[in-house]
DNA sequence: TCGAATACCTGACTAAAGTCAGGGACATGA
DNA sequence: TCATGTCCCTGACTTTAGTCAGGTATTCGA
């Protein structure tokens, strides 16, 4: 990779952290332990599971437990069981009392008030060009958080981007999308050394899909590729469909095909610029109007 | 100000913060307490004096001095007094061993895969843009970091801006710049209340001054505006000058005027556009070729 | 030359962060 | 229904960070 890239990066490291996180904890604080101050932040005017804080936070169960019980005891907290009805009994949820609420907007003023001394020193003109650069580096700071990794078809996310691949393209469709109409993928086609399921997470949250099958005696089939909108455009899907590719390729595959429907226009693109070419109809899937195959590099 | 554009930098704020912040750390640490690691790194392969990185990390003495004990325990720092010859005899200097400098070499090489591991997941376009961005934000969130306040002329970093200031102006006059030439100002017609000499500072570095004599029964006149290259174009210049304005103003001055040399374009062109007309010579200066006046709203 | 100021240091703390071993309540699957 | 695992908890730590009051050597200015 390009040296002089890299020093950019860093630069902008060593300026930014020292603007931004240093000066963000300071306003964070208000006299408080920061750790306590992130937890009742993080808690949020809705509230939160523990492990979920936990999670978001990446501290240790006996160090936020005793958080937990400090923010109580300034009457901030309540720590209390996942709704009374059905829930998880072990499951618990801290929620802000009224004064954690209020303490909460004074930290939130405070956020506020910490971008506006970041945007106040600069002309109106500075100002656009700023948050638009911002923009622009958070949003593909976020295309280099997504993380692609092997995951069981079966897991709870996996499941979840399945179900929301499936509203999206029953949205797109001319026709909807019934799956019972599609022909059936099966879990147990999903795990090696059948096929592999891959999920893409930004910060641990699901945002996009992807699943290959390796047929034997035929190509291998790439199935169900979806992006969340909200990282849409970052080239999530590229990742995936290469991620994908190079499963099959290492497992023996030299060529790979799969269908689409002609709504998804980028998708069809996407296929294209990736090197797919489109070939006679290898099925008869029900939602299908292109075919597409592309061989692998051994 | 918009609540859109804080919004923004809200965002940026929390996505920035999550993923350069806190893995930059990690990347730091390296199983070592992190101010130490931050200590080893400010210190550099060229050394630095005790009250210099105390002021770069903002630590206190008694901390600071602890932590270079523990360095200096681990063999990676000697702390020895500056240049034996000449220098302050209480100032000392930090310098890394040969330990320490491979321990520092370590850490910078691992700051560049961090820079890395932000870039690859990314195309080669969208590494363009994000340097370009991030390179953006870097410049727009230094402009923002500059201060600017009140100093004694005799400061030594005030001094440092004034040398800076003559050096250039040597470098860029026709005829070059000989003070002795040049109607001499003087220290105490900067200081009120016969006038004021502001410095601008980047993490308390000098990066620029201005200074304004409130003649009595005449006019202010604006002396010595000078912004360092390195933050050239970010309206460090025009900020300076509308300080000074208002110092003026505050004090019951309703006109101010300066001198400027015709190769000093971009200065000629800053007083224009904030609101100065050219106006007869008022003085003999020897470098001056054109004037200026505003009046200001009191 | 002598007092005040400065640069760095040590000792003696407190506060906060972080770690680890267990324990009780609940959930789950054979 | 019973072993096993999960979730959150407490107790008992260690390690870092950060503060404050002196103390020593040196420099600076009247």
């Amino acid at each position: 990779m390009n040296s002089e890239l890299t020093a950019a990066v860093r630069r902008f490291n060593r300026t930014v952290t020292q603007r931004v996180g240093a000066l963000d904890d300071e306003y964070m604080a208000r006299g408080r332990p920061l750790a306590q101050a992130r937890l009742l932040w993080e808690i949020g005017p809705y509230g939160a599971e523990v492990g979920a804080l936990r999670a978001r936070l990446g501290l240790d169960s006996g160090h936020l437990s005793r958080l937990l019980r400090a923010l109580e005891g300034d009457g901030l907290v309540t720590v209390r069981p996942t709704g009374p009805a059905g829930g998880d009994g072990r499951v618990r949820e801290a929620v802000l009392t009224d004064a954690g609420r209020a303490e909460w907007a004074e930290l939130d003023e405070r956020s506020d008030e910490f971008a506006r001394s970041i945007l106040e020193p600069l002309t109106a003109r500075r100002r656009e060009r700023l948050v638009a650069a911002m923009a622009e580096v958070e949003r593909l700071l976020m295309a280099s958080m997504v993380e692609i990794e092997k995951c069981p078809p079966g897991d709870r996310r996996a499941r979840a981007c399945v179900r929301a691949y499936a509203r999206d393209v029953a949205r797109r469709f001319d026709d909807g999308f019934d799956p019972a109409l599609s022909s059936p993928v099966h879990d147990e086609d999903l795990v090696p050394p059948a096929g592999v399921f891959l999920l893409a997470t930004l910060r641990s949250e699901p945002v996009g899909c992807g699943a290959v099958k390796l047929h034997r005696d035929a190509p291998a089939e790439i199935k169900r590729v979806w992006v969340a909108d909200t990282v849409r455009g970052l080239g999530v899907g590229r990742r995936i469909l290469s991620e994908l590719e190079r499963h099959a390729a290492e497992r023996g595959w030299r060529t790979v095909r799969l269908d689409t429907n002609r709504r998804l226009t980028e998708a069809i693109a996407m296929y294209r610029s990736a090197g797919y070419r489109e070939i006679e109809p290898y099925n008869t899937e029900r939602y299908a109007h292109h075919w597409f195959e592309k061989h692998l590099a051994p």
